[in-house]
DNA sequence: ACCTGAACACCGTTCAAGT
DNA sequence: ACCTGAACACCGTTCAAGT
């Protein structure tokens, strides 16, 4: 018997499609899986097909990039409308927890999203919310302006962290190493007793 | 007459020379000329005679940005002795300024600095000494722990810019674009007037 | 010890051709 | 219109060989 084609045409190719497939695939195998060729083969399509639904490699890590902040935007919802002097350290409070968690499904999102140097439009609804929330809050035009540069990336709910050891979780001998970075860098060894305690409330980068 | 062979040895390589090479490669090349070919080539070798003074490319990265963050320090020099509370203001200011103006002498630094995630010798100097000028400032250990996370970034003198229109510089229809953008996001546009007079203290990205 | 040439296993992207 | 195969012009890196 020879083998019939399959009768279904499979389900066509989109930029909606090859965005969700890319997101997800850095989910699970990490951003740096994530290659024209990787993801046509994971669409089970030739490399080249997906060049008709996106433009390039950086279009669609702008896509990627775009696609986590809508998804913060759309879990926000609503529920991020007008606020008062009295609700609004809650609301933005609520936002940026929101944004954090959504981050922590996507770690590759951070870094995707700070080297994108091109403005994107659900970054910039997210940002409008939120100092649409700031002036509701009754703070004045100059200093939302200015905490909206003090909070950086955090407005956005993760943190570039600086300080990073090379080897990510604390080996045996962590207190050496410690020991031997007290003594070079006295200073910021006098701030680890004020670390410690929140060390989990910084998102990994 | 036959070629004589050049009768001076090279200057052999070295990691410092590598490293330098590659500053300078990336400050008027651009750091996406900075390949390990390039790199050779400019340097009158072959690419894989890189590999004897520099483990990979990645190493190579490491070492630009402790490069420039070296330069930085040298710049503040001995100037970045102990504070006093009436002094450490000045001293910080000083210390970040230098560090703004290095970085503009290396555009790329910035980008590549956060794109590396393990903490390097310079950066941990850097970091050293100014928690010491503000620690020596009379400031509590947990404020500055906290400060150093607020600053984020701009401690080392450089803020990654969210905010990036797609065009650089403003086209010849900046206006109509302000006016659509202004429609589209009007919390952002009241802080227009405010975020103009401090337009050129940002550096990019 | 240091440098080289060739090769390997990848990239993103263009092009001409298929359906 | 959408997808394909082959090819182009690159990458970083390994290896065996030269000096």
């Amino acid at each position: 018997m020879t083998a019939q084609p399959d009768p279904r045409p499979r389900t066509p190719l989109t930029r909606d499609r090859v965005l969700r497939a890319a997101v997800r695939m850095a989910d699970g195998r990490g951003i740096a899986a994530v290659t024209m060729r990787n993801l046509a083969a994971d669409l089970d399509v030739e490399a080249m097909s997906l060049y008709h639904h996106v433009p390039g490699k950086a279009d669609l890590l702008d896509g990627m990039a775009e696609a986590v902040v809508a998804e913060i935007n759309a879990r926000v919802g609503d529920s991020a409308g007008a606020t008062t002097p009295d609700t609004w350290r809650d609301a933005v409070r609520t936002r940026i927890l929101a944004a954090r968690e959504v981050m922590l499904g996507h770690p590759w999102a951070p870094g995707v999203i700070s080297s994108r140097t091109t403005m994107n439009p659900a970054v910039m609804r997210y940002f409008d919310a939120l100092t649409g929330q700031l002036l509701g809050g009754g703070l004045p035009a100059d200093l939302v302006h200015h905490g909206l540069h003090a909070l950086g990336s955090r407005a956005l709910g993760f943190t570039l962290e600086l300080f990073q050891t090379a080897d990510g979780a604390p080996g045996p001998d962590a207190e050496e190493e410690m020991a031997q970075v007290a003594a070079l860098f006295p200073n910021v060894a006098a701030l680890m007793p004020t670390a410690v305690h929140d060390a989990d409330t910084t998102l990994g980068w």
